[in-house]
DNA sequence: TGTCTAATTAATATTACTTCA
DNA sequence: CTTGAAGTAATATTAATTAGA
C-alpha cells in the first residue's frame, strides 16, 4: 500500500504511477497479517497430498504422469525458431494445451537446448514456470516505459532481442499493464478515501460552526463580545481577506478598496480547509477517457 | 483476425512458524 | 535455555490461459 501523506493530498506522480519501478521493487511486501496459527501441530509422518512440497515432488511424475509429456501430436509453437528458455505448458487439463498439442518431451528439450539449458534444468524436473531473468526483466521494463503497448514489430524484435516467444513479450505487457492499472486503483482508492475523510471532517466542523451561529442569534446579548465569525470572505482579485461591508469602508481609502466591476463578489473562505487546494493526477478513468 | 481487458490458474518464491538435535 | 538447521504451511508474485469485447 502506498502511503500518502495525511495533511495534504498531493498530485500523484504520474511519473511513478504508470512507470513504477519493477515488480519486484515495488511490491515491498506490506505487513503480513498475523499468522494464523495451525488449529493442531501435530505433524504426520506421511506426506500430505495438499501440501505444496509434496505436490511439487510429484507433480511431475506423481502416477506415473510425465506432466511434462503432453498427449497430442502437433506443436503450435507461434514462431518456430524463437523459443524460450524455459517455459513449458502451464497446465496439464489447459484447454489451449489439448486444443493445440505438443510433442511433449522432444520439443521440450528442443527449446532448452535452444536456450542453452542446462540439462539439470531440462531434466524431468524441468516442467518449470518461466522466471524472466534480471536482464530480460529489466529490458522489458525499461521498453514498458517507452511505450506500455507493442505492436507486432516492436513485439517481434524484443522477443527476438530477449530470445523470448513474442507471446510471452505479449503477455508479459499484458500483465504489466494489468499490474499498473491495479496499482492506480490502489492509489485512487487511497485518494478517494483521504478526500472522503477530509470532507467528512470540514461537515462536521461547519456544523458546529452552524450551531454556535445559531447559539449566538438567539443571545444577543454576547453579540458584541463574539469572536470574529469565521466564515470570512476573500477577495478574489488579490485573495485576501476582505473586511466585511461596513458604513465607514465607503469612504475607507486602504489601497484594498476596489472599485469597478473588476471586484467580485466575494467567495467564502474557510479557515479551518486545508491549506493547499486538493489536486490530483488522472485516474483510471481519465485514463481510459483517454483511451476511448 | 488480431489485440485488448479482466478474471483466473498454477508454478514458484518468500515468509513465518515449529520441531528437534 | 539458546541456537541453528530442516520441514511445513500460508501467502505473495507472476507467467500463462481463457473468455469476451
Amino acid at each position: 500500500m502506498i502511503e500518502l501523506p495525511h495533511t495534504t493530498t498531493p498530485p500523484i506522480p504520474l511519473s511513478f504511477l504508470y512507470n513504477p519501478p519493477p515488480p519486484h521493487a515495488l511490491s515491498s511486501k506490506p505487513d503480513p497479517p498475523p499468522p494464523v496459527k495451525p488449529s493442531c501441530n501435530v505433524t504426520f509422518p506421511s506426506p500430505d497430498p495438499n501440501s505444496s512440497s509434496y505436490r511439487a515432488e510429484t507433480r511431475s511424475t506423481l502416477r506415473g504422469i510425465d506432466v511434462n509429456r503432453l498427449p497430442s501430436t502437433a506443436d503450435c509453437e507461434e514462431e518456430a525458431g524463437v523459443s524460450s528458455p524455459n517455459s513449458t505448458i502451464s497446465s496439464i487439463s489447459g484447454k489451449r494445451s489439448e486444443r493445440d498439442g505438443i510433442n511433449g518431451e522432444e520439443h521440450e528439450m528442443e527449446r532448452a537446448s535452444s536456450r542453452g539449458i542446462s540439462d539439470e534444468e531440462d531434466g524431468e524436473t524441468s516442467r518449470k514456470k518461466l522466471r524472466l531473468s534480471k536482464d530480460q526483466a529489466a529490458i522489458l521494463e525499461e521498453s514498458f516505459k517507452e511505450h506500455n503497448t507493442l505492436n507486432p514489430k516492436q513485439k517481434m524484435a524484443l522477443a527476438k532481442q530477449l530470445g523470448l516467444r513474442p507471446r510471452q513479450v505479449e503477455v508479459w505487457f499484458q500483465n504489466r499493464r494489468a499490474r499498473t492499472k491495479l496499482k492506480q486503483t490502489e492509489v485512487d482508492c487511497e485518494f478517494l478515501k483521504r478526500c472522503c475523510e477530509n470532507l467528512t471532517e470540514e461537515n462536521r466542523r461547519l456544523q458546529k460552526e452552524v450551531q454556535d451561529l445559531r447559539a449566538l442569534k438567539l443571545s444577543p446579548q454576547f453579540y458584541m463580545h463574539m469572536t470574529p465569525p469565521t466564515t470570512l470572505t476573500m477577495c478574489p482579485s488579490c485573495e485576501r481577506v476582505a473586511a466585511p461591508p461596513t458604513a465607514s469602508s465607503a469612504v475607507d481609502a486602504s489601497p484594498h478598496t476596489h472599485i469597478g466591476p473588476s471586484h467580485h463578489r466575494p467567495i467564502p473562505m474557510n479557515p479551518w480547509a486545508p491549506a493547499a487546494p486538493i489536486t490530483r493526477g488522472p485516474t483510471p478513468f481519465d485514463v481510459n477517457r483517454r483511451r476511448s
